[in-house]
DNA sequence: AGCACGCCGACT
DNA sequence: GTCGGCGTGCTC
């Protein structure tokens, strides 16, 4: 007797799985990767078999059978993968087969099915009727004359819309034998950019030649493993990854191409979509839930072998993986931000490893932990042999009494550029210019009702927000707590900047770029206005930097650069790094060549002189050695329990009790760090736990086990996420 | 998580 | 007497 061992797909942490169900000898088709509606008590839930057994430990009377079996389920190795995710990252298995199962299964009303359009054919029947002059009306022989003209076959609806025939017109056709309707399954195909000529093939530098020539090697070999290639920006990375790609499809192997989130353009996709056709399905948060659910099936039936998206793209369903490829690694946006917390990258790792495919990290600027562990392939020159552009560093500590926000080098600078055309980049690195409000009398500052932090003021439309949890509110006239009418802004926000450079550059438009106005107007089509300016300048967050290529860019401004450092993070320093060095890259890619300048309260710092330097190596070794001095990842492991309730009582119990639990089973060296209280959130109050230890193993295993402890104690409104290595 | 069961207080 | 509060246990 054959039993199927199903992971219920429910949210709860206190679930425990697997159950036992008896496979009827009629359900075919079945195995590990199966999604079942299953009988469960007094309900009827969705479960995936994680296992097929011939034994229970169960008395046969008490195994029940499944209701049905759902047509789309993952494959055993994705099933492997899911469940590795949940136990990595200490969430549920629902939770991690939730990530590798078609899109949709599970949500209410989320489960997908093929669309479908009606055909009719035409049968030798009909054929006859049509020549041998049987009693026909009209709109019927419309119908068939269409038909036959159609090669025999055609949509219901196209019949019906050229003959002025009626969906019954065809049924009564249908009844008589003359045609024949079926439902044949259409394709929801995402949309693609504006289709040129497909390119084929560029002629590799032979740098880019060598460095495709070792992935498809390593890709031959019997280990694969895994590579760095280091490029410096515009040094033609992709390429090298495109024919990577195309070695791996030539050897009957499928390919995953990861990029980050605001990475994906409909450019970059149609860079992909036309060097390699139909081969290619993309998976991303602009499609449609149909798209979704018809890319993620043209993976799973083979019929596409490469697939392009962000981070969740890892979980692609491709059977005989030979390739994966993680563009600009350094992104943060593959880092997963809730439950389950995964880090794309070290998913693919594992995927890559456990599959026998290369794993290939691409990045101008690498982490230092890609640095430290991987084999590396080295780009240096760009790929149109220009140089990379000189960086000028500005000193913005004691100037005179001036406090505007440029310095006086950056306004020069937009004044040349306004007086001699081109274009410019400016980079408000967002968390050191946000405008927060006060009461000039009392102090009192205007903050979130549901988030401990300011709130930040926008000028149009006018309103104070909370950059967390989107709560929005009328600018204030006079303060609640004393009534005074003085009310304070402080600091200069990207509105500020963007007039700033406005009045510095004399006439050429300015467009800004952040995420309120990205949500307006669409990040993509602000970069289009940007492109198709003679000559303008971008103004903006951190999305400036990336996904993104413009040939005319001369000048590019960081405001800011180190604001990134002042923040407790010990990713701070290689953050601030890409962030100048990936904006120093977007100028001087066209023939006129470019400069960029670099604003700054802390011109030495070592992130900041090196990326001046446009020395990733530098900054990367020297790096190192610190993570090494303060023991932070490679050299260490951070576990980080965060416990939110919307009773603040209930979270501090909970992580007091869990603190108390982990101090009684802690591995040998490993600190226990906390419960310290995290600002509140989308009110929610939180405490966090951290663990530090040399190895990453046994702090998992005990995090695991503090949290199943804590759910076995009945959580009721506490949640529990826990992060490996975040920040 | 849901849902049933069961054991207690405060209403018609 | 019984309606309903939520603590406890169970789901193949």
């Amino acid at each position: 007797m054959a039993i199927a061992k199903v992971e219920p797909l429910t949210t709860a942490r206190a679930l425990r799985g697997p159950f036992d169900y008896r496979l009827p000898e009629a359900m075919e088709g079945v195995g590990v990767g199966t999604v079942l509606r299953v009988p469960f008590g007094p309900r009827r839930i969705l479960g995936v078999i994680v296992e097929i057994a011939d034994r229970s430990d169960l008395p046969p009377e008490r195994l029940a059978e499944p209701l049905e079996a759902l047509e789309a389920g993952a494959t055993p190795e994705l099933v492997r993968l899911g469940l590795w995710v949940a136990r990595e990252y200490c969430s549920t298995p629902a939770r991690g087969l939730a990530l590798v199962l078609p899109p949709g299964t599970g949500r209410a009303g989320g489960r997908q099915r093929p669309a479908t359009d009606r055909h009719a054919e035409l049968t030798a029947a009909g054929r006859d009727a049509l020549h041998q002059g049987a009693r026909l009306g009209a709109k019927q022989r419309a119908v068939l004359e269409g038909l036959e003209a159609a090669g025999g076959s055609a949509p219901a609806r196209a019949l019906e819309a050229a003959s002025g025939a009626s969906t019954e017109t065809l049924r009564r056709l249908a009844a008589r034998g003359l045609v024949e309707l079926r439902l044949v399954e259409r394709r929801r195909r995402p949309e693609s950019a504006a289709v040129g000529a497909a390119h084929g093939p560029v002629t590799l530098s032979p740098a880019q030649a060598a460095a495709a020539r070792a992935v498809v090697a390593a890709m031959d070999s019997s280990k694969p493993g895994e590579l760095l290639l280091h490029g410096v920006t515009g040094s033609g990375k992709t390429e090298v990854y495109l024919a990577a790609v195309e070695a791996a499809l030539e050897r009957g192997l499928g390919a995953i191409v990861l990029v980050p989130e605001i990475g994906l353009t409909p450019q970059a996709l149609h860079r992909f979509r036309s060097r390699l056709g139909e081969d290619v399905a993309v998976l991303h948060s602009g499609l449609t839930d149909g798209q979704r659910f018809d890319e993620w099936r043209r993976l799973r039936s083979g019929a596409a072998r490469v697939c392009v998206g962000p981070r969740s793209a890892i979980f692609a369903p491709i059977a005989g993986l030979g390739l994966i490829v993680v563009d600009e690694e350094h992104d943060a946006s593959y880092k997963q931000e809730s439950d389950p917390r995964y880090d794309a990258r070290d998913v693919a790792r594992r995927r890559a490893a456990a599959g026998g495919a290369a794993l290939v990290l691409g990045t101008a600027t690498p982490r230092p932990e890609t640095w430290h562990s991987t084999t590396r392939l080295t780009l240096t020159e760009r790929a149109d042999g220009r140089p990379l552009p000189p960086v000028e560093v500005l000193d913005m500590r004691a100037r005179g009494g001036s406090f505007s926000p440029l310095h006086p080098r950056t306004r020069d600078e937009l004044a040349a550029l306004g007086r001699s055309g081109g274009k410019a980049i400016v980079l408000v690195n967002r968390r050191g210019f946000q405008v927060h409000v006060s009461c000039r009398e009392c102090g009192h500052v205007w903050s979130c009702p549901r988030c401990d932090v300011s709130l930040v003021s926008h000028r149009s439309p006018a309103a104070l927000r909370c950059h967390h949890c989107g709560h929005a509110e009328g600018l204030p006239d006079r303060c609640s707590e004393c009534g005074s009418v003085g009310v304070a802004h402080h600091g200069a926000g990207t509105e500020r900047i963007a007039e700033l450079v406005a009045e510095a550059a004399g006439g050429p438009p300015v467009v800004r770029l952040d995420s309120e106005t990205a949500g307006r107007e669409g990040h993509l089509a602000i970069l289009r206005r940007f492109h198709e300016a003679e000559s303008a300048v971008l103004v903006g967050t951190q999305m400036v930097a990336k996904g993104h290529d413009f040939p005319d860019v001369v000048l590019a401004v960081v405001i800011d650069a180190d604001a990134t450092l002042r923040f407790p993070d010990f990713r701070a320093e290689e953050r601030a790094f890409a962030l100048v060095a990936q904006l120093a890259g977007r100028s001087g890619r066209g023939p006129g060549g470019g400069s960029v300048l670099v604003q700054t309260l802390a011109p030495e710092a070592p992130a900041i002189a090196h990326a001046a330097r446009h020395d990733a190596a530098g900054f990367v070794s020297g790096e190192l050695e610190r993570r090494r001095a303060l023991r932070y990842p490679p050299f260490a492991h951070l576990v980080r329990v965060e416990l939110t309730s919307q009773r603040e009582d209930r979270a501090a119990a909970e992580a007091a009790a869990l603190a108390d639990s982990l101090r009684g089973s802690l591995p040998a060296g490993t600190e226990l760090l906390g419960p310290a209280p995290r600002f509140r959130l989308r009110g929610r109050h939180r405490r966090q736990l951290l663990l530090k230890g040399a190895e990453r193993r046994p702090l998992v295993d005990a995090a695991r086990a503090g949290v199943d402890a804590a759910v076995g104690r009945r959580l009721r409104d506490v949640t529990i996420a826990v992060d490996v290595d975040g920040s």
